[in-house]
DNA sequence: AATAATTTTTAGACTAATCTAAATTTTATT
DNA sequence: AATAAAATTTAGATTAGTCTAAAAATTATT
């Protein structure tokens, strides 16, 4: 049986390891689970025994299929309670991710089937992330970071990269969501902040903003 | 903070205490929790010294009123999830509680608050127990086992009191639902065992059905 | 009232997960 | 290549919850 714990630490490695599948260190996991570095050594060493990571000694973790699945499988839970909460039980985005953190563990195939089904098989989550199916597969759409984008291009604002509740309330603030369409009106090369049409509205925003924003290019 | 294992504890201790407000021993708690007696006693101690229950050596424990807040809390909880995955999620009222067992513990109040004015404000689980509002307010009615009807008279099921799988799945079987209308046709004195039409059929049950099926005397 | 049976508690050990502090290894810098 | 800095691991302790086995208290029976 796969402790809390043991999901939790999966999940932190798929996240550090999502992107380039070189291993992760240590402090890294150490960070991301706001704990120290000696407790990631012992776990790391009980998820390798159990066959869920490969570790060895100084060389970082990654995740063996079988800890891919779990991770993935967690994902899709934690993505579908968000979806339900915002979409039935009246969330914001920017209050979904605690409660979710604890729904994401709950065990029963048949509930989150049946919730996959109530909610009409969503493929993305409030803040645009992709939600995998049963099988753990993730439907990839092609998107760019704002601050990538070219000036004079258009498109529609498909997720954030940063889905911390200040950034959030930014947007909301701002009246970006989902679904906004966007046109890049200048880029400011001092600081790299960028100038937007959105709502009808013209908006300046940060590097800092752009950067944590992906658009679909139209 | 109060842990899972605490409130489960304080759930099983609220469980069995709820018939008269005699002191639960720490056998009958090992029982339901399927545990030894001697963690029963660790675990006492530490929920007397949190405040959540009083305890003397050898003379079992009752709840303070903080305990019976969390344990009616939890209740509350345990029933709205099982509300939810019974209308929602086409789950049978033989499939809820395992997990409901896990909803139970998930903690946000504005989660079950919502949740609550989702389901339109349920004031009974599939099982016909009565839901606590959120300030662990509990309204009863006056249902009777269909053993301490009287033949002749006639009501409608309201509760189970054993919601064991097989149980329900018996109920099922034989049509009986919440809401089913039944008569009290005749009492066989050797078994007491009681012929019962309902759904416009004669049905004998045995004395053991009939001591875990609550109806309402119309 | 004494003894037997049952219940409950205590003592001591175990596992999972964590921590601090020290030791070791790797990486970076001179 | 030697040394300094950073990262990682080990050793040993701690807490929550559990267990077994033995001791103590309560309840039942003669």
């Amino acid at each position: 049986m796969i402790t809390l714990t043991e999901e939790n630490y999966i999940k932190a490695i798929y996240h550090l390891g999502k992107y380039g599948a070189h291993n992760v260190s240590t402090n890294a996991i150490a960070k991301e689970m706001e704990t120290k570095a000696s407790s990631v050594t012992d776990m790391v060493k009980k998820l390798s025994e159990k066959g869920y990571a490969d570790y060895k000694k100084y060389q970082g973790v990654t995740l063996t299929e079988e800890g891919k699945e779990i991770a993935l499988s967690i994902v899709r839970k934690h993505r579908l309670w968000e979806v339900f909460l915002v979409d039935h039980l009246n969330f914001s985005w920017d209050e979904v991710h605690e409660v979710a953190e604890q729904l994401e563990h709950i065990k029963s195939k048949k509930l989150i089937e049946q919730l996959d089904a109530f909610l009409g098989f969503p493929t993305h989550d409030p803040h645009g992330d992709p939600i995998p199916d049963k099988s753990g597969h993730i439907k990839k759409i092609d998107k760019i970071l704002l601050s990538e984008a070219q000036v004079g291009h258009r498109g529609i604002c498909v997720g954030v990269k940063d889905s911390s509740s200040n950034f959030l309330k930014y947007l909301d603030k701002n009246s970006i969501a989902l679904g906004t369409e966007i046109e890049i009106i200048h880029r400011e090369p001092f600081d790299h902040s960028i100038t937007i049409q959105a709502n009808n509205k013209e908006l300046i925003i940060s590097n800092l903003i752009a950067n944590n924003l992906f658009i679909r290019v139209s």
